[in-house]
DNA sequence: TTGAATTTTCAATAATTTTTGAAAATTGTA
DNA sequence: TACAATTTTCAAAAATTATTGAAAATTCAA
């Protein structure tokens, strides 16, 4: 797939937003480009439109799989492997918030659990367990929120969006009597 | 400050965490260091604590500051500088997801939305366009959802995510005759 | 002002991460 | 099974990022 200026563009900011997220560079141009490739590409077709090596293609390719950002497909006849991004862009919300909270949040929330087990031994361990108390009850409010919420439907959520606004309006109010801004 | 086996357990964590997001070791450190103390620190003192030199310290105290992650306060009859992190959870919530947007959405939108003003040459740019199209009008929903959330006080914020279940099992009703999960 | 205390900067070094090419492994088919 | 096509692995090289110590800059009290 040839890039022409638009596409590059598109492109070359993923690579860059990539790295601020823990993906590389590599691995996010290559999403950029299945995301917005019209037809699902193979290998060489990536590493020749982004010029990147065979092999560093071959190691992108395992972390996108790894995240659910890429899937595999086969053309008949050809016994390369084709990638393509999800199309449904819900989906893809879905999949990187699941994935983030089972590398991310799910790992703290262990260490945080454990760490709340012990007996502290001093006033200075007392207090930080405190924090990390409050840490973990936050942490895992909004979590179990987040589950529910991904539980519903793509219209549900556009809807409850839709609706955000209109919630705020009415709760705002209370919250400014009780000076919460 | 003189780091435990359950503090350092979770001052390592963060140090590790942080690399999976954008900021390194020495920032994830030196930041749950300050979540955890009882009181603010002076640089020297998260120096020792951590063994790192005074200037990664300073350098790190930069990049927490530019997060809003840290504060700066003074004790009298002392010239050093002491810092700490913000005390309520919600809070750095709050002010974590400001700059993330304000660093990673906002100039994904602005990408988005320059690429969406340009004239198509070829049915493979029309495409590229369209799904430009879907990704920006997603995030820019989800973006003023969040801060209209956002504006919702912590009280009224943890009354809708406990509301959250209860609003999933009616709606979720729905969803299941539309044949949605 | 001066100068001691403190913080910041910055170029050099260290450490880590990414990228590559070559070799090994795998896969599907003749 | 044998072999050609394809993918993966992996150690070395390249690139990037983090860390440091020394020097410069800043701050504030005398």
């Amino acid at each position: 797939m040839q890039l022409t200026p638009l596409t590059e563009r598109f492109v070359l900011h993923f690579g860059e937003m990539g790295s601020r997220w823990g993906i590389n560079r590599t691995v996010g141009q290559i999403y950029a480009l299945l995301f917005i490739s019209p037809q699902p590409l193979n290998a060489d077709e990536i590493a020749e439109t982004l010029s990147f090596s065979r092999s560093n293609v071959s190691m992108g390719m395992k972390e996108l799989m790894s995240w659910r950002l890429a899937r595999m497909s086969h053309r008949s006849g050809d016994r390369r492997e084709y990638f393509e991004a999800p199309k449904d862009i819900w989906e893809i919300f879905h999949t990187l918030a699941e994935e983030k909270r089972r590398r991310e949040i799910e790992p703290t929330l262990s260490m945080l659990r454990e760490a709340l087990l012990a007996t502290p031994q001093t006033d200075e361990e007392r207090h930080a367990q405190a924090r990390m108390r409050e840490m973990h009850e936050l942490v895992e409010m909004a979590t179990v929120w987040f589950e529910e919420v991904q539980r519903l439907s793509p219209e549900t959520l556009e809807g409850l969006m839709r609706l955000g606004a209109k919630v705020q309006k009415v709760l705002g109010f209370t919250d400014k009597l009780r000076g919460k801004e």
